[in-house]
DNA sequence: AAATTTATCGAAAACGTTTTCGATTTTATG
DNA sequence: CATAAAATCGAAAACGTTTTCGATAAATTT
């Protein structure tokens, strides 16, 4: 019942660890004979190579890490899926981690993979975090490295992103062709550069359709979840009552909208038009069935690892890599709830 | 810029290689002087072992591999979640690779982790599987080895469920409790133990309360999709009219049912009743509310790590291990599809 | 002061693979 | 037949760690 290693082989068949070795990879300086012999013997025996040996002698375990604040989340989990069926197709693993949106988690996970002596790190970063040490530090080792959706402009490496300043200038658009005259915007938190880079689009949509804008319009989400949603709905209603559309950060929060609306009896979208942000399952069977901006999430993980695996190849030729910056395509999918 | 080992650590310090070894890992043989000196330097250094070394001589990766049919889907992704943390809790790490329900896929997936030489494995059978010999390879190669929600009776090894037969009993229970005469099941595939033991479920409630049970009124998912709950739901309109109550093997067909009612000016709750399975999210915000049997995702994570973990430590120290299974509890939540 | 115990260290083997390089044998060439 | 070239093999080092066991030095006991 114990494990198959060459030395066995080798043994019972009277030659070298070395020509074993070299007859599996098939090497040129095998006769053809040998080379049968130990194929044969392999297979009946089922040998399979002790990838803790041979991590250790290429210094490499094809394995990833992934980082991404949540798993539990439509748009990560798409993503997650993209980046281990394409990882797989080139044989590598991939190990998940969470930051739970927390900094100091955060690093934690990149010592962690950092110490594993993963190939390479896939991450979307939390919303506390910036160019900090702990993403210098992959930088420094020169770990090849991507960062998808949640980026920082300061972080010079290879990233996979939206324009989430046109998506949403053009969901706010949507809102402004369809009759709306004054939106309010439900933004993520302070930091990340997508939540910033939607408020952007917003505002500028507003611009250009000379539609003043006001700050008592923008709401900010600490957690950006369902609750936040209805709570936000609510304070912009009270504050707000002639508001005629709503633009959320995420489905999820302006699923939330709609909750409230729907509570209160507010008609989603005669009074009020709402749209949101990364096209959730569930915003197709919502009643009304939410309008949204469809963001490619699988197709961002298979980009992402396939940037990572050009990295990773570049290093192990030695040769100096230069990060790309890959931009995909959204498009907005007007439903009921903007009809 | 290179990775600092316990050689250069030794010949700065003009000690040999095992004292430094032995210091960093507080053994008694080591004055504490020269520990303090070792434990200085490699903290200023930065020292981390080679995990690929370590892998190699203690014969253990604290990682193991986590099987499910797909990662985008509510249940499993609230189950990766609390397998994560929970293993990291113990310093574990976590590949993760999906079957896509097929069994090809899951053989290679196994494969996979068995070459990968994971500590452990934990499993949810894909759709199409039983107790084939992927599966004995890994008894064989007594390779610790959980199952959770999808398993097989005829495999030997500790499994987390839950109790598919009485949580299905309830959930149909509670419909005709609230009046349903005429209830139909859209029940899972024909093999997955959980889909056969919800339907048993579903037939004895029906039993209990002398309902007749008609084969006609069951019908089976091959996909278990949003659009295999609103076609069933049609079929079962218009060959059934009478009917007054669904239960559907999971909230995602269930939701597909409610879909189509939607659609079609069907009453929901007034004329049909429809209960789900799982507790997806989407169902608290689908109108109307999806009533539901809530399953403890997370906490099922969780448990199937702990168990995994005992089999790791009891092999460690060669003992031998007693398979456990446990049984987790659910509870029926009512919402407003079935009020 | 001799004998014994205790404290402290390091040599070396082992984990299983990959790869370099030299040695040997076989074949081809003049 | 001698020599050069090609084909085939294996010894050995290396990857970096852990751990056993023996050696030495220091402390303690007689």
């Amino acid at each position: 019942m114990k494990d198959i290693t060459l030395k066995q082989i080798a043994e019972t068949l009277g030659i070298s660890i070395t020509t074993v070795s070299k007859a599996l990879k098939d090497y040129p300086d095998v006769s053809s004979k040998t080379k049968k012999s130990v194929l044969e013997l392999a297979n009946s025996l089922q040998y399979t190579p002790n990838s803790f040996a041979v991590n250790l002698r290429t210094k490499e375990s094809k394995t990833i890490g992934l980082i991404i604040p949540e798993v539990v989340h439509h748009f990560f989990s798409n993503v997650i899926n993209g980046i281990i069926e394409e990882a797989e197709k080139s044989g590598y693993l991939v190990i998940i981690l969470q930051s739970n949106e927390s900094l100091t988690l955060e690093k934690k996970q990149v010592e962690l993979l950092i110490n594993k002596r993963v190939d390479g790190i896939i991450m979307s970063l939390s919303n506390e975090s910036n160019d900090d040490e702990h993403i210098k530090e992959i930088c420094n080792r020169e770990i090849p490295f991507v960062l998808f959706d949640k980026i920082s402009k300061f972080i010079n490496c290879s990233k996979v992103i939206i324009d989430d300043q046109k998506a949403a200038f053009n969901a706010t658009e949507h809102l402004i062709l369809r009759g709306c005259k004054k939106i309010a915007h439900i933004r993520g938190p302070v930091n990340p550069q997508n939540a910033i880079d939607r408020f952007l689009g917003y505002k500028k949509a507003l611009e250009k359709y000379n539609i003043p804008f006001d700050y008592n319009l923008v709401y900010t989400c600490k957690n950006v979840t369902f609750e936040e949603g209805k709570e936000f709905a609510a304070e912009i209603l009270k504050a707000h009552p002639d508001i005629d559309g709503i633009f959320a950060i995420t489905d999820l929060v302006a699923v939330g909208v709609l909750a409230f609306c729907n509570e209160q009896k507010i008609d989603v979208p005669k009074q009020i038009k709402v749209i949101g942000f990364s096209n959730w399952f569930m915003s197709q069977v919502i009643t009304p069935k939410l309008s949204t901006v469809d963001q490619p999430s699988y197709e961002m993980g298979v980009q992402s690892f396939n940037l990572l695996l050009e990295e990773m190849n570049c290093k192990k030729e030695l040769k100096t890599y230069v990060p790309k910056t890959i931009e995909l395509d959204t498009n907005i999918i007007g439903r009921e709830s903007t009809l």
